[in-house]
DNA sequence: TATGAATGAGATTTCATTCAT
DNA sequence: GATGAATGAAATCTCATTCAT
């Protein structure tokens, strides 16, 4: 499958087409036939390139996670310190989940019913929480946060950038204010930062 | 219908039945006769109680967010000060959520599929943030937090209560560290007080 | 059944109920839930009075021809000139349908889906169709429309007059003119008269 | 869909299936399926080619009106004098009728619960009715039925054609005399011819 | 590689009809 | 005589998926 150029043409034209409904009308609501209709190609072709549209939606979550991990780490490794780094970390979500929407939603909404995507997606998540429970340790080492369970509280964080991003980048018809890139990522990086960088328990 | 003691024990079974199912199964995977097999009634007499499912659902969300919004509210309004109301407020928001799975799981898969439906949640959503976004205010009047925009901030923590809440209690089935109540409520606390009752900005 | 008075009053209503029903929504389109919300009862009382929606269409609609029969028959027994008694039979159908609306609508629509019902009505319709007939056979016998065959012309007088007087006492939503009773009646006479009353037939 | 040959031998195949179900079961009692399995063809593949039992309906039904009005229109267009223009216009209509039986037992029984189909079909009736309506008129310039009015007149005449053929074609399961076509088409022509072509009113 | 045609499996929904009181 | 509650049986319709070319 693929082999040929024109092959690897039609899959492309698969994905952009997957990734154009799925934006448009949601992943459930989404038809194969919608997929292939947008692809300009037949159902039929669909099933010679993947095993249905969950396939095609899985393939096209892993490229999806695989970038949005790697872009999160750099800040982390180009000697920024952790205050900046986190900010450009935030940023680089925000703007890598405006990108992906179709991948965000297709994921979300297929995890919802079926198991086996979930079971897959959650430990993605997992992983992707790990780095910020690092980040956390590493402040704890410095003093701050103490007793705040790493994973948990790392939990707690991912929900909030997630949701936040979906909410606002998806389906938000009716806002009554803009917001900015540069808005959407201050908020994030005020909250987040002092949810961290504290020393003394709220009693 | 439901005017007879039975009718209403019928009515009060397929909103039983249907919680059930729908935290088994989910609410898109639900059928309507699973439902009414649920119930022990046949899924013609569903009809007559409710136009179909998504009516039921829609009765359900209805009372669910009434109750939380009148729960989430009583601790600022009995006199504790903001960081003590706030952790009560929290506290009972997780406990609602966990007697409530059904309608949350149920929610948040209906207004995936349905725009009517989102629309509505969506609403219901901006009151409740709007809530968070007094709290907000007060703690800016009291000198804390400056510059943050209060509704897009709220929005972010809703975010962030919300989704932690869905994830651990919902389908959460290989947790390898047991989350108490207490350390729950604690950690989202935590991040939230903070997150909120700072004086410098991070730079 | 129907001994008592508010039996007797039940049962009316049950037949007023479905007349309203039948010229509102046609016989098709009735539901016997209908029908007895028209008339104030429970559906199930209707089964304790008839044995469903056709029966109880089945006693209107001998009530109908009966009176019918009847009403057409006196013009010809009362001494009347033929065609002056043509005339005024045509005048009493016209307005004996219109009164009578319902019973058509329901007969018409019956006969469409139950052969049983079609039978009848084809049997009743053919005691009607003898007495053209027979108004046909004495013109004969004075002389008039010679080598008509009695029963086929009686069949396609018959078919004129019914389907008129449905065509426009029935759903006629959008008429540019109005029908009055004079000019149906009067129209129908003069071609049926003629249609009957010549003596040289065409070549 | 109908874009091969195959694709197009199977809309025939619906067509005809349709046909045949309407004409044994009339249209009302036809189920999809019975259509489909006539045609042996899956429901499902039905839709691929109509919205459903009603849209196949009124396709045949286009074509049943266009191909009766053409052949109707044709015996005036020859120079026939117009009394046996009439006779062959009575003919056709009665020989297209036969054929065309399922057509007109749907269009019947379809206006009957569809109000949209019942519009659709009276104004195709209406045009018709226009062409009868301008035969009267000419032959009241000729001085024959005067005060006749021409429209109403000429829906008296539709009604009495259209409903004899339903009459005599459908159902007629226990006719006691075989009436041949030229029986039929004599009796229709000498009513008709008759009631139109007179000068002396009944007084 | 590509497609038009075809199908099977279900889920929803509607109603006449019966049951229990 | 009367009713609210309950059900069974069917028909429609939608899709993912496969077949034949």
């Amino acid at each position: 499958m693929a082999r040929t150029a024109r092959g690897r043409a039609t899959r492309e034209a698969f994905r952009e087409g997957a990734r154009r409904v799925f934006t448009r009308d949601g992943y459930l609501n989404a038809r194969l036939t919608d997929i292939a209709a947008e692809a300009n190609r037949s159902p039929a072709l669909l099933y010679q390139h993947y095993d249905g549209k969950e396939a095609l939606l899985a393939e096209l979550a892993e490229d999806f996670s695989e970038q949005l991990q790697a872009k999160i780490a750099e800040p982390y490794r180009s000697g920024l310190d952790p205050i900046a780094a986190l900010r450009e970390a935030i940023r680089l979500f925000w703007l890598h989940y405006r990108e992906h929407l179709a991948e965000i939603i297709g994921i979300t909404q297929a995890a919802m019913i079926d198991p086996a995507f979930a079971a897959r997606w959650r430990e993605i998540h997992r992983s992707a929480t790990e780095l910020i429970a690092t980040g956390i340790r590493s402040a704890q080492a410095a003093g701050y946060c103490p007793d705040l369970h790493p994973e948990i509280a790392a939990s707690a964080l991912a929900a909030m950038i997630e949701q936040f991003c979906l909410t606002w980048q998806y389906q938000n018809d009716s806002p009554e204010f803009e917001l900015t890139d540069e808005t959407a990522v201050e908020t994030l990086w005020q909250l987040w930062g002092h949810a961290v960088y504290w020393t003394d328990p709220l009693q």
